[in-house]
Formats: C-alpha cells, structure tokens, sequence
DNA sequence: TTAACTAAGATGCGATACGGATATATGTCA
DNA sequence: TGACATATATCCGTATCGCATCTTAGTTAA
C-alpha cells in the first residue's frame, strides 16, 4: 500500500494474497505458576499436538475485535487485557496453506483463567516453564498439569511455541514499567499476591521489602481499607489499582 | 488458524481475505535530529499527502523478506536494521479496500539516509519533531525540511502518522537497554556522536560524564585507538560496538 | 615559542534506589 | 495469655546517577 501507482492498477482479485490470522497466548498465574490455555488438535496437520487458539480475521473486523472475538468464542471470556504482541509470517508456518497471524497476548486473572477452564472443556491449561537464566531468558516450555503426570513437555504445533516463548518474555520485559502485571490479579489484592505473580512471571525470587518500596512509591496502589479474610495470621491490607495520572 | 474443524473445511478461496502490506519507518539522524524518508503521493486517496514505503507481501515471501524487499526498491539500500513494529488493522484505513499492514523500523546511519535521498529521487527526508513532554511522549508531527520553508508540518497519508509515532516511541523505549542506537551510527563513531544520536531520538539533553560511564561500563564499546579527525579542538577517540556476548 | 581556546575525558560529591538483614505489629489458635 | 506466622516498618552498606568541576590534548593565532 502506499504507493499511488501499484495500487491504481491494483485488482483486490488479482493476486493470491496470504490468509490472515489471529492467534491468542491466554496467560494467567496458578498456584504461583505462569500457565497458558491451549487446544488439543484432533485432525492433521499436527494432530496431537497443542495449540493456541486462534481464527481468522474477517473483511469488516479490526485485528483487535478479531482478538475479542476469539477470547469469546473460544474462552468464554468477555474482557480481558489484550494486547498485541508480534505478526508471525514464515512461508511455511502452516503446511496447509499460507497464513499470516498476528499473535495477540491475552492477561487473565486467576478467577477468569479457571472460569474459561470450566466453561470451555475443549480447553486445558498448561504450566509455562521458565527458566530464569538470565535477562534474555532461556528456553520455554509447555508443560502439562494432570494429577497423574503433571510436568510431561507438550508439543505444541505450528509455531506455538516460538509464539508462546514470546509472550513470556515481552511479559517480562513489561512487567515492572507497565501496569500489566495488575491484569493478571483480581480487582483487589495483597502486596503478597502482587509479589508472587512478579515471581512466577520473571521465574525468581525478589526482595520484599524493596518490591514494596517501589510499588507504593509508583503511586499505582491504592489502600481499599480493608483486609485480606480466612488467614491464621495477620491479615493483609487489600490494594486497588489505580490508573496512574 | 489452530482450530482443526474450521481449518479442515476451510476452502483457502472462499473468502475474501484483507490485503497483506508492509509499510517501512526509514529512520536517521541528521544534524542532531530524528529524520524519516517518505513519498509524495501523486494519487487518489491522499494525493499531495505524504505516505511511508511500502507494498503487499507476496505468497511466497516473509514479513521480513518482503520489508527487506522494499527497502531494496524503494530507498535503494542494500541492509540496514530491520524490526518488526505493530500490525495496523483499521478497517478503513485505506480508503479503496482493506489492507492490514505490518510496520516496520528501519534504522539507517546518516550516511545510508542521505545516499538513499541521492539515489531515490521520490524519496523526501521529513524531521521527526519530537516534543520531550513527559516519559510517555507528546505529540508527534513530521516536520518540512526545505531550504526556502522548513518546518512546516507535513500531512501524511492514511494511519501513516500513528505508525510514525509508534515508532519513534518504540525507538525511545529501546535505546537504553538495546544496540539499536548503533544502528543509527557509522561503524566507528565517537562518544560523543552516540550521544548526539540519543539526545536526538529522546529530544531531551542528557548528563555528559553518566552517559560516558553508562556506555562504557556496559561493556559494547571497544576503542579502535584511532581518533577523529579534522576538528581544531582535542579529538576524540572513535569507538566500534562489539556485540555483546 | 607560547598563550588562548575548545571540547574531550576524568574526578569528586551529594542524593537516590536497592538488596538484605532485622525488628516490630497484628491477627489466629491452643 | 502466650505461641505462632506473616505483614509491615526500620536500618544500613553499596551501587548508580545527576551535577559541578578539574585536567588533558589538540588547533589556532599572536
């Protein structure tokens, strides 16, 4: 596009043109673990193995309302943290024919990831593993979390894993200037819960008087006055997030 | 995609599909500001306006072979780095059909901007104008750079503008923490040019002896030993970037 | 030959942020 | 009422940053 004299002599027909897709990284924290909800495919290519759930982008639909639509369609889930992540456009990342996809990572709480897990059966969560090894993050991998044989790697299919490998580390890298860590805990928590979804996404342990520190100090956090319920000990304070500015 | 019963009685032809583009941010710096390259559009839609290179991704190219590709036809350059942006997919972006298009940020030394202006006569160098206005950025306007009446802002075609933007914000996020002010310099270069080149992308003046420290501590700088020439003051040493690691 | 000039490069210092250890507070439960 | 577990607060040594200042090494011109 852009250039007036291609596109005059253009026929929107003329040319075989790539598909275009959307495919979602659904992520939350369980159990102080990153996890992902993927699709188990059943027909080739790929049967078997594991997949992101995705679509195709309609004529008249945004790439965003694309996005919505499948975390509808294929979660159960009406809102969500959505953001863009990366277009994956390798000539064979489908053998069956060209498709472009633009990969979308979508945040939820630990309540919305366990409703869509209920709602929609077709779905099955996985366990992210990371390992820290340093900055730039080391490998990435889908594990299962079955009672029998939880921590098997899962195959996923396409180019899932590259895609999920960088939802993971785009989270990383976002997670303590942006406000995207809020969006994987519910509408009120603890310091603690905040703490523990930084832990479980960066894959180390932090320090907890300096994490306090610098997240009171980002004036995001406001105090609901109340407590945290159901502890033998000493309660928390509940926080609320407020959109800073 | 992902979804194997939608795939596997999808007929590649049966739906209209959104046309696939690449539109490319070529990005300098000269005379210690931030410049792009653009197109004067001759046609309908936008004519007079100006609009980013770009063109439609073939069925049997890459993404990033297709941004290789324009960056080769339309600014006569050979390489240069080359970065996947966003994905732009306003319905009516275009005004003739939709198009959903994959940005990209291409980084060029001064040398390759002002070759690239020699060697394409289509191609107009704009000034980025960026006003500091706060972490997050202002306002964003491409800037005239004629002789006679410079300064002007420039209309620009389609989202062309958004995409501008984003990528001068993008390039202002990474340049601490990435090598992609490197990109924008000659091969050896001195601290003081990397600094210019900085200043420039973040429109803010930056502290001399933490800027020295922070890049020579970080470890990508190796002095050449041989100094810059044809100053009448103390010349300074000329570094290279090792990769790091 | 030498002094003025200019920017490179180095040094010192106060403020700030951070990791880490430790101390105190506040709830539940026996 | 006291043990217990965790939240919350305080203290301190260290690394980093902004900033001012000083020194160095070239050119230029008297």
């Amino acid at each position: 596009m852009s250039e007036a004299e291609f596109l005059s002599t253009y026929d929107p027909a003329a040319y075989e043109r790539p598909a275009l897709a959307v495919d979602l990284v659904l992520m939350g924290v369980r159990d102080g673990r990153p996890g992902a909800l993927l699709l188990k495919r059943t027909e080739h290519p790929h049967a078997g193995r594991w997949a992101l759930p995705g679509g195709f982008v309609g004529l008249d639909e945004t790439l965003d309302a694309a996005a919505e639509r499948i975390l509808r369609d294929k979660a159960g889930i009406a809102r969500a943290h959505l953001e863009q992540l990366y277009t994956f456009g390798a000539v064979e990342r489908d053998p069956r024919m060209r498709i472009v996809s633009v990969a979308y990572l979508a945040l939820l709480p630990e309540r919305a990831f366990s409703e869509a897990l209920d709602g929609m059966p077709e779905l099955s969560p996985a366990v992210i593993a990371v390992s820290w090894a340093g900055e730039a993050g080391g490998p990435v991998a889908a594990l299962s979390t079955g009672r029998r044989a939880g921590g098997e790697p899962l195959g996923l299919a396409f180019d899932h894993a590259d895609i999920l490998a960088l939802a993971i580390l785009r989270l990383r890298g976002k997670l303590d200037y942006s406000d995207v860590g809020f969006a994987l805990l519910p509408e009120q928590f603890t310091l603690r819960q905040l703490q523990d979804v930084h832990e479980a996404i960066l894959g180390k342990a932090l320090n907890k008087p300096a994490f306090r520190r610098r997240m009171l100090d980002r004036g995001w956090l406001e105090p609901t006055g109340s407590r945290e319920g159901g502890t033998s000990f000493r309660p928390a304070e509940l926080y609320r997030f407020r959109r800073p500015r």
